[in-house]
DNA sequence: TTCTAAAGTCAACATGGTTGACATGAGATG
DNA sequence: CATCTCATGTCAACCATGTTGACTTTAGAA
């Protein structure tokens, strides 16, 4: 299980510190590396990536989610969107149908394939966070829990 | 002081949670943006980006860096980092010289201009990480840092 | 019937990354 | 000296992800 820093040819430089906060930033960066690295080896090998994933993660936490809905939620234009999320139509893991009472908005929903691809990629990076969790104990993921909360209402 | 979550289009989604841990899938997504959200702004106001702050990041911890240490400890190509380093060095953010002796090597170095520029990039996201950390005080920052070693490791 | 909002589509473009192929410059070795 | 090798530089082709702008289609609402 131990993989060695240089399968991804990246590793935790040994940088000088100039500021005493150069290690929080750098943990954030390759704590975000860590986390989406196995998950995203996982959607590479279906063909998919990282947007194809946010749809899918959104999708299954709301479903008969409509388009405009999730380009909100996502934050990138509807153009952008598009193409991914075709992607996932033709691939029949996502089923977009006319709600009844509102035939303007599709509304989107998994299939069961779509449902099993968004579970193992979340999986991978839960996993990650679970070992985390497991290491430093219920009072260190409080106060993961309470940084990162405080970082991401930032903006 | 107080940004609106729509000014960048994007929200911390309010999303049933199908798992326990996916808070921490989302705190991690919304974290990392909430992070580089103002130094990104910033770069992008001096014609740069991610990629540049990076490169200026790493040759202000290792002066005199070689280009291909550069690259390791990016863990993109040299073709990738080619593109951003040169710009950085036609803007004179960055100094290349042959090393005296190993002439084979180019060392870069930051110019004034060159630490500027990354000072205030790292400020900016190093503040956001001071707040965080005052939110919480010196327990949860301790929880926060283990947490992000273990998963940074995981790679 | 006409207005409007949601969705879909198309084109052009920027950026950041990839591989592959090849050139150059300079130390190391026969 | 000649050649080998390694670090670097450069060029071309490509892909994915995003952008903006312009336009069409669809269908509910006025």
């Amino acid at each position: 299980m131990a993989k060695t820093s240089h399968a991804t040819g990246l590793h935790r430089a040994s940088l000088a510190k100039l500021n005493e906060l150069d290690a929080a930033l750098e943990l954030m960066y390759y704590g975000w590396r860590g986390m989406t690295l196995e998950a995203d080896a996982y959607l590479a090998k279906q063909g998919l990536s990282r947007p194809h994933h946010r749809i899918l993660y959104v999708v299954a936490r709301r479903p008969d989610i409509a388009i405009g809905a999730l380009i909100e939620i996502l934050g990138i234009s509807k153009q952008a969107v598009n193409r991914p999320l075709n992607l996932l139509l033709e691939r029949k893991l996502l089923t977009s149908k006319r709600s009844p009472e509102q035939h303007r908005s599709k509304l989107l929903r998994l299939t069961e394939a779509g449902r099993r691809v968004e579970q193992r990629a979340s999986d991978h990076e839960r996993n990650v966070m679970r070992e985390a969790f497991d290491r430093v104990g219920a009072s260190g993921a409080a106060g993961w829990m309470g940084v990162m909360e405080a970082i991401a209402d930032n903006n």
